[in-house]
DNA sequence: GCATGATATTGATCTAAAGCAATACCCTAG
DNA sequence: CTAGGGTATTGCTTTAGATCAATATCATGC
């Protein structure tokens, strides 16, 4: 499975995401280690938890892409959620019998797995960490009710532009994305299944985007050209990704 | 505020949700309605939570209806979610500076108001009881994420008869739906709202499915006449809402 | 070198749903 | 009884985006 290193290097991604809601102690920090210290590795294209089936464990992405999605009964298919390093998945997996949506890797994933009961096992021993933890993914709601908006009432040209830069600001809040570019294999049919949008429509959404130097998506790679611009386009407001109130978790 | 009578009789509404989904001892049915008995009420159309501000408290509705909605600039609105008896509503209050979607009241509600100190009393105290809220609440990221299903990949037909299922088996977990019918102020505006339509739509669609004998909106009541026919017709599997594995959270 | 499959691009229709506008139907308040 | 605001209904026109279809590009393996 997994290697150390790798593993200790890329726990930043959680921890750091963590550390930036609230500050970790030193204790914390290296119990959060050694939580996601067993490891496996997810080949490309290949499910980390598939739709119906039930699991024992959450886990942490440490390295890789993936996505969230379900397929309906004709075909259709929505992705409900790009799933980045630092990202919790099978969280659902502790109260729901079945999982309701699958979980596929893009590209080669590292995750941790951490077995329910060893999650459980922190109240015990860390109850305030088990509690930021939680805090922090009830985060994710933020997330999925900005892509409510994004699917309810913007256009297709807004939906894209916002969904890139939500990319960006969360891939910086992890170090992986570099000023104003970062690397992730979307396709234009995954976009499209994102998005609720077809497949030619996106293509010509991006052509427009490009065309207005507003924002590249080409190889595997999203290279913001204009920031500003492309913010106010489509009305982004990041702070339901960075903008954290601070220290009131730590009062008692 | 609210009467101790009133509140305790409605407590069963997210005590009950939480029992669905794992035993509660009688001490822990005890804290749950104790932390309940600061309640205050809300006019309808007033904001129990607006964007843009702070609260030091979340809220769990002991009764009434509710929508938590944003605002765009150019005035559309998307609803994100149905606040229902049993929800609790400024949960990111604790971890996000200010809120970024208001909650208003839709018919008069009456909240327990749960200051976020006394909830993390819960560690030191009951941090069992704590875990199982805490599980519970990530199971509102189901709903959400079925919603993006709806606006992504489904027709409006479906999506209005998804939509109103869903309530329906909402409201019959908190025993507020008899058999195939339920009372809620719904104007086909909201209705549009929430499912990224316009009104003029909504109607059509409405009419539509009353022709078809599947289900029937007027006045502030939602009757289905047809369960089976409509969920089938609206692809509609109600296990995000209430199946859940049971016991396993219990656990060391 | 060629065949194959995934992805991207472009164009030509088609359609679901939006937008606009008028009318109808409340209910409540004066 | 009447005026007025909210809501519902219906028709007509427009449009964003889907659908269908063809072609292009690129990488891969044989």
């Amino acid at each position: 499975m997994g290697g150390a290193p790798s593993a200790t290097a890329v726990t930043t991604a959680f921890a750091r995401r963590l550390a930036q809601l609230v500050p970790l102690s030193g204790e914390e920090a290296a119990v959060l280690g050694e939580l996601q210290s067993v490891t496996r590795s997810v080949q490309r294209h290949r499910d980390i938890i598939t739709e119906g089936r039930h699991y024992g464990s959450i886990f942490i992405v440490l390295e890789g892409n993936g996505i969230r999605y379900r397929i309906l009964h004709d075909g259709r298919r929505q992705i409900v959620n790009i799933v980045l390093p630092g990202d919790v998945v099978g969280v659902l997996g502790h109260v729901i019998e079945s999982s309701l949506y699958s979980t596929k890797a893009l590209t080669e994933m590292l995750v941790a797995t951490i077995p329910f009961p060893r999650v459980n096992a922190l109240y015990e021993t860390h109850p305030r960490l088990l509690a930021k933890i939680f805090w922090w993914l009830s985060c994710e709601t933020a997330i999925y009710a900005e892509h409510l908006v994004d699917l309810g009432r913007r256009t297709a040209l807004e939906r894209v532009a916002h969904f890139l830069l939500e990319l960006l600001a969360r891939l910086q809040s992890v170090g992986l994305a570099a000023d104003q570019s970062y690397k992730i294999p979307l396709t234009q049919e995954l976009i499209a299944d994102a998005l609720g949008l077809s497949i030619p429509h996106v293509n010509r959404v991006l052509r427009r985007l490009r065309e207005d130097q507003l924002v590249v998506v080409e190889d595997q790679r999203v290279t913001v050209k204009d920031l500003d611009g492309l913010s106010e386009f489509a009305d982004f407001e990041p702070s339901y990704l960075t903008r954290f109130a601070g220290g009131e978790l730590l009062a008692g």
